[in-house]
DNA sequence: TTGAAAGCGGTACCAC
DNA sequence: GTGGTACCGCTTTCAA
């Protein structure tokens, strides 16, 4: 709009009046000041005149907040993650907070390292998914009374508050519904992960079939997988080397991509010869031929969850309570499992 | 860490040197400066052992610099984006720059928005798929000599460096392989946008039809579409309402998505009785029964072309020269598409 | 009701 | 080789 920036002091020259009252006119403390309405009237038109806005930088620099929320994840090109940031930023919008984005890519030191740069920037608060060693930084985080909050997984030693699903039962129902079509020999696949809701979507896996008095069938990929073609071809071998499967249960909708591929270059029969059952819904599974079945997490919920608990630390004076949510996920029922028996 | 932010002050109160020394060094002016090799010891070393960090709300302040490029896209949870949204961030890592992504939801207000409150964050560097309505504030931006780079779709009216592959010529090949695959009647669908990408594309595939003496029949879906059902239901009309259609050709991958559903829906038999074709690749039309063929955008060479563009002009002393990379795509053929003559 | 001035935590110019 | 100090642009006492 205008040519060079224009600062408080250039209005007070020009205004002929001190930056203190215009620094409470733009803060909306005029009222509480007894500033008088011709001077707000001055102050304000002038301000809308030239389109004045004050530079953050130094704002947050005195005042120590910067209206800034982080979103760190492990990975924002993630459907999953990318809808709920989406979601996120709409309603921080609302309540005058951005969002920066980053990704983690499961990298304890970036993840430290950005952390830190955001210390430096005076962020707000933090939404994290928090990477395997980490904790030590959300603790400090919390003794310097950032607004955090994890979601997807947590840290089992931390007390923060967080926002999940239930990955257990969810999967414990999963593993019960394929076993209601037929199915028996049910394989798990997922990574080789000790964050917490891997770890518990697998363990719902083998309760469900320990109780039913079915053999744990478990295919776990290496976390860092060159190719995508690596797993599909290290999930034929599996499949192949094993007495036949009925049905394959994927911990993650990425795993179950891969794994459909693989099933393609092998001519499987979905749901004939195998069912197909994936953690975590995407659109494409409703497109895939034939339709995918899966758990859906309640990404609006888990927005909504987070962005919430974030205000809420934000806001409030001294809440220690921590919140801590668990959000129920939704079998959609499609294609790719059927009723045998 | 430790307890409570540790300032350059507290620092040089415990050495017992001057701030500016330890400026100096962390900044690596020792050497320039002559500063003796023990006080740079000293200095490092502490800094080391108690972690300071300089404040970067601080330092670009002062500075006017803050090594901040914003990466302003139209939906960041669209894959194309935020692959190459990926593929930026290492690289701007690299040369020590961060990325803040933003989705402009295809709203120039917001738009606006965003640029004027990045400005006042001072940024360094913005990295923009223009809306409509953009062209004042580019125009601004560069005349108050900010790093601007616009990719995916560019502003013919104001003269700035830009990223882009090539639209036309893209859509025109891909037309003509239709037709040399036997298809006469081919339905263009697009959105209702005069965005530069998608006037392109469209006149890419007019040029083939006509050069081949074909009538050319385009579906424009209105841009705002409230469900992802309206537009399905809306080109089952359109292909219902006309005569026999022997391909489609979808100008981006999410409209071929809602194709697809609806072609599903219709039972139409790709592509026996309808070959399609999209712009714009996605993995998941690897993984499609049959699969789609599509015209892939080169996203490494457009994400380092971005970074290398918009870097040249951040180190740059006053290079006014205009960037404009053209980028060529990859038609994809795959089964969704196949020679009948 | 308004204004002066002291910071916030650095950088950079200019002395010593 | 080091150190003093005037800013950067704003918020926030405290005085007037």
């Amino acid at each position: 709009m205008t040519k060079k920036k224009i600062s408080i002091k250039d209005i007070a020259k020009e205004l002929g009046i001190s930056i203190t009252t215009i620094s409470f006119i733009i803060n909306g403390k005029a009222k509480e000041k007894r500033i008088s309405e011709t001077m707000i009237k001055t102050v304000e038109d002038y301000v809308a005149k030239v389109g004045y806005r004050p530079n953050y930088l130094a704002q947050s620099l005195r005042s120590g907040k910067s209206k800034v929320i982080v979103f760190m994840v492990e990975d924002i090109s993630n459907s999953f993650f990318s809808n709920i940031a989406r979601l996120i930023e709409e309603r921080a919008y609302k309540s005058g907070y951005k969002i920066i984005y980053c990704s983690t890519e499961n990298d304890a030191d970036k993840a430290i390292e950005l952390i830190q740069t955001f210390k430096n920037r005076n962020v707000d608060g933090f939404i994290i998914t928090p990477t395997l060693g980490l904790e030590g930084e959300i603790k400090t985080l919390l003794s310097e009374n950032f607004a955090v909050i994890l979601f997807d997984r947590w840290i089992p030693s931390v007390e923060c508050s967080h926002v999940i699903v239930e990955n257990e039962k969810s999967c414990y129902e999963g593993t019960e519904y394929l076993i209601q079509n037929g199915c028996k020999r049910i394989v798990f696949v997922t990574l080789e992960s000790e964050q917490t809701q891997m770890q518990d979507r697998l363990s719902g896996y083998k309760s469900a079939m320990k109780k039913h008095g079915l053999e744990s069938l478990v295919f776990e990929e290496p976390f860092h997988t060159s190719s995508p073609d690596f797993m599909g071809d290290q999930i034929i071998d599996f499949l192949k080397s094993h007495e036949k499967v009925d049905a394959v249960f994927f911990a993650t909708n990425y795993l179950a991509f891969e794994g459909l591929h693989a099933f393609r270059k092998m001519e499987v029969l979905i749901p004939e010869d195998l069912q197909v059952l994936s953690f975590d819904d995407h659109f494409f599974f409703g497109l895939h031929q034939p339709s995918i079945s899966a758990i859906a997490q309640p990404i609006e919920q888990i927005a909504e969850s987070l962005m919430n608990g974030i205000l809420h630390q934000l806001n409030g004076v001294e809440s220690t309570e921590v919140m801590k949510i668990e959000l129920s996920n939704k079998l959609v029922k499609r294609g790719s499992t059927f009723r045998t028996v």
